[in-house]
DNA sequence: TTATTAAGTTGTAATCATTACAAAATAGGG
DNA sequence: CCCTATTTTGTAATGATTACAACTTAATAA
């Protein structure tokens, strides 16, 4: 079902294309906040048209867009979430997951009374993961 | 006087030379966040024989022990920042400089209590800066 | 439905930050 | 002063992202 994804081109003023439909549909079913190549090798197998740069092309419409957010908490390549609430990461250094936290950031109202003017929010933290200290010796 | 970053070096068994030295001294009077490149165009031209590699490797090993924090806001490049405080930063979309906000984040103690080990933590925001708003209409 | 055109797609070729590597230099302990 | 591990340096890769131009298509209006 892509109406989901076809209202939210719409109300946007996007062209609904195959192309943004199948990498919308990605992200929302897989939640792992993927890498431009891993989305690019995905569905490079099953539409084998598609080019590494529609991708790119496609994230950056989207983002500018607030339909999709920009995870940069590794420093080397972006990754791609499609939540829409407000939430942080958290980058495992042990098993290299990046995981949502799900906490309110309570300081943005203080920013904002202080003149600031706030378009984006993000939180990174890095560490070892719950599981990777259970694990681990 | 740099004896501080003698010291510091020297806590951390990093060995003493001219350029780490000098690096640590950029870092400490330009609290801009300067990119790579900007702490090498400028020490570079006081020092010819500085090498881009060795900015680079003396940022990582710097990193490493703690000494300064890399700063990944703009996601295109890494910029740096020697203040030993726990702080924010804030992206200022109009002019493009990176500000420091100063503030607690609250929720490290709930993440930790959650069971994850936390080794860093990085705050971004990104607008419209209070002195871009004032000047602009 | 068809014609029109602005928007989107594609592939290739740049770009640019960062890393790899190996040879030369040097810091610091003995 | 010697020795050796560490650091520096320059050059050459790497790898993510962007630029670009030709081709294609979505969406609008007649």
């Amino acid at each position: 079902m892509y109406n989901k994804y076809i209202s939210l081109l719409k109300k946007n003023s996007l062209k609904v294309t195959p192309q943004r439909l199948e990498i919308m549909n990605f992200l929302d079913h897989n939640k792992s906040h993927p890498t431009v190549d891993e989305i690019y090798s995905k569905l490079k197998s099953k539409y084998p048209s598609l080019s590494k740069t529609t991708v790119y092309n496609s994230l950056e419409a989207l983002k500018q867009n607030n339909i999709i957010q920009a995870v940069t908490i590794s420093g080397t390549e972006s990754r791609y979430d499609m939540r829409e609430d407000i939430h942080h990461h958290f980058l495992c250094r042990r098993c290299g997951k990046i995981l949502d936290i799900d906490l309110q950031c309570p300081n943005i109202e203080k920013i904002k009374n202080q003149g600031y003017k706030i378009e984006e929010m993000h939180g990174y933290f890095k560490g070892i993961c719950k599981n990777c200290i259970e694990k681990g010796a």
